[in-house]
DNA sequence: TAGAACTTTGCATGCCTTGCAGAAATGCGT
DNA sequence: ACGCATTTCTGCAAGGCATGCAAAGTTCTA
């Protein structure tokens, strides 16, 4: 089923018709984060944003389901990657090869949203009922790993060790983001380290905290697995 | 200004106006709890709360800002507590010794509302929102947490050993919770290892692996601290 | 180009949230 | 025991979000 028309479409959407319809999402979450960020997440309705976007109030509701979701626009489909690329790896690699390699894979499209990321960041800061869907999240990425680790270890995904680790290994894009109100120690630098970027950085510091946690807990009987 | 009235009021609110409030909020949240675990969440209206509690849904909205804190009505007293605690600790108290003294303090309660946490977790695991919620509060006590660790450590709040620490620790009340789908290999008993809660017993195992971790990382040069 | 398939839109409904003012209850001093 | 000050509860109303439905408008395919 190959479209006739279009001759060197890569790895887009393909039809028209998808192509208009991300272009539609994508100016819908731009518009939406644009005056969340001037006049406020509670202050901006979805007509004003449904204006600003040149579609009826209807559409953005059946683009966005909830007012929260125009903040994240982007989070589902970098999970989506996470699950394949984690599903994707061989018997050899560990989760920490297949994260390393996401993580490498997604910067890029981090690098040239910078703008709309921080203004996200912004945003989310001033309301509580995002902080909450940030964290949902966060949980949703901590399950991925969680069950990658639990594979690897031959363990019950709902284990401690494999929680823990996912959960600690998490913690550097609180960090990175600034999720936190004394925000962007390291975000306001998108630079290196040796010549790494601070993620992979943090990532290594993470993976090594948590080996040395999961070998000191080998001796002990298992509890929840 | 002892109240001449009312001879051992032990440590109770004190004023009657304050029980006769507290006692109308528990009776409010049981209401709508119970209302939520039998008949859905969204298909639960204020007014069928209200008439549930025997108040005015206008008072339910003012004991309640948003439906979504009906189905938490203890953590922020819950978190307040540990928050005390931590800031109350002497000099020579680590976090861990605060954290296992809390957890100590709280597990009566828990364990006297045994039934509204399980109908807690049901209704909970039936809506994305109120498990952002749910996340929410975890990441406040994470907060908390790290913060105390960070003083420990004399490392800032936001670097990565702290933020680490915090967040595989808070990973065992996800675990004894049941915070995920293959709920309660754990919560189901309540039960003693070793005559020991199990909840502190995974919190030793939690407070090793996070020592192994940290001496871990304590050759390198700190990132954002 | 015609019809099928899909998207956008307007309309209507139900619910949550919040401000406000009056009614009701409580606490306190006499 | 009584009345006043304070606090809480209640009803009303307005504003906004979420969603089902059917009509109108596009895009796709044969």
């Amino acid at each position: 089923m190959v479209n006739a028309t279009t001759p060197s479409e890569g790895f887009e959407p393909a039809g028209l018709r998808e192509r208009k319809k991300q272009r539609t999402r994508q100016t819908i979450a731009r518009a939406a984060l644009e005056l969340f960020d001037r006049d406020g997440f509670h202050e901006t309705t979805i007509p004003q944003i449904a204006a600003a976007a040149d579609v009826s109030p209807r559409t953005v509701s059946a683009y966005f389901p909830a007012k929260e979701d125009l903040v994240f626009p982007d989070q589902e489909d970098s999970f989506a990657r996470l699950a394949t690329r984690l599903r994707a790896r061989s018997g050899e690699e560990t989760t920490a090869d297949a994260l390393r390699d996401w993580i490498g894979a997604e910067l890029p499209r981090w690098a040239e949203r910078d703008a709309e990321m921080r203004m996200q960041r912004r945003v989310v800061d001033t309301d509580d009922g995002l902080k909450a869907v940030e964290q949902r999240y966060r949980a949703l990425g901590e399950e991925l790993i969680a069950a990658a680790i639990a594979e690897d270890l031959g363990a019950s995904p709902d284990a401690l060790e494999p929680r823990m680790a996912a959960a600690a290994t998490f913690a550097i894009f609180g960090i990175v983001g600034g999720e936190h109100e004394g925000k962007g120690q390291i975000a306001d630098e998108h630079g290196c380290i040796d010549g790494e970027p601070v993620l992979l950085h943090l990532l290594d510091r993470a993976l090594r905290f948590v080996d040395a946690g999961i070998r000191s807990l080998q001796g002990d009987a298992p509890v929840a697995g």
